[in-house]
DNA sequence: ACTGAAAGTGTCTTTTG
DNA sequence: CAAAAGACACTTTCAGT
């Protein structure tokens, strides 16, 4: 990982504003909303893609459309020692599990799990997470109902 | 909400597969990899969006590069009733607020939340959740690190 | 539901200010 | 760093199967 450095203008902003909102939306019509020419902005997306600032362009699918209506959040403590992260590697190679994240305070990760149901969970937790050596224990969190789930940042304003 | 019927192939989950991976990948493409017609990808493409199989198209951005290196999950027991969701609608309005979901035995929320850093976090918790009318208690999960963070959901296989 | 053709439009390189 | 021009490629509609 290398260190980057970010400087981004109100127009950078403009544009990753529009692309969070619709990633399709195509180089002429970011150009007219922003009164600048096509080949600008182009010039300036290909540089956020360069930099990292965007960092992929992702179709978001209905999970329900793919038979994945259950979701949950798994607490795991583990042995990884400090630095070391063995346990949230393997854990990060499971498909089903969209996130992984080293949270503090409890020598553990938290996880985002997406399952077709019950069923496939616990065969998920059975199958996979019970094949990872230094797992010491988990508390699940089944989901009931989503209110919102988004990966819009908050872009900062004018001035 | 109306009930949806999705039925989806073989070839709409290679779509899906391609547009999960890169949502700016041309219909041409698609095409060429599929070996089909642009006329034709073009048809199902459009047919998905509207069945609300694909959602939205999104491009992901890097959050340090807009200054919200802190990730924070936040459990939130609330009195909201049975049915009732005025906390979780309240939680969600906060665009800092990426993910609100109910969860199941706690009567409560689990949010997911981006913020500069710790004192934005502090903010945040006393301006924006202290302003909600039936919180109970929170309590904070601080990320130290993210070793995984897709929305790429399982597409099924072939048979 | 897919193909292929045709018209319209966008992309993207190069050139120029 | 932004705009204009032009060749090429993609999108999208429509008729046909």
């Amino acid at each position: 990982m290398t260190k980057v450095e970010f400087s981004l203008d109100q127009i950078d902003y403009q544009i990753l504003r529009i692309m969070q909102a619709n990633a399709r939306t195509n180089n002429a019509d970011i150009a007219r909303e922003l009164g600048m020419a096509p080949s600008a902005i182009l010039e300036r997306v290909k540089k956020l893609e360069q930099k990292n600032v965007i960092l992929k362009y992702h179709a978001k699918i209905n999970p329900a459309a793919l038979d994945q209506k259950l979701l949950s959040f798994i607490f795991i403590k583990s042995n990884d020692i400090i630095g070391d992260q063995k346990v949230g590697v393997a854990l990060a190679e499971i498909p089903e599990v969209l996130e992984v994240h080293d949270i503090a305070g409890d020598d553990g990760y938290l996880i985002k799990v997406r399952t077709s149901d019950s069923t496939g969970l616990v065969d998920l937790m059975r199958n996979s997470l019970g094949k990872i050596e230094g797992i010491i224990s988990t508390r699940t969190t089944i989901v009931l109902q989503t209110v919102k789930e988004e990966q819009e940042l908050v872009i900062p304003n004018e001035k």
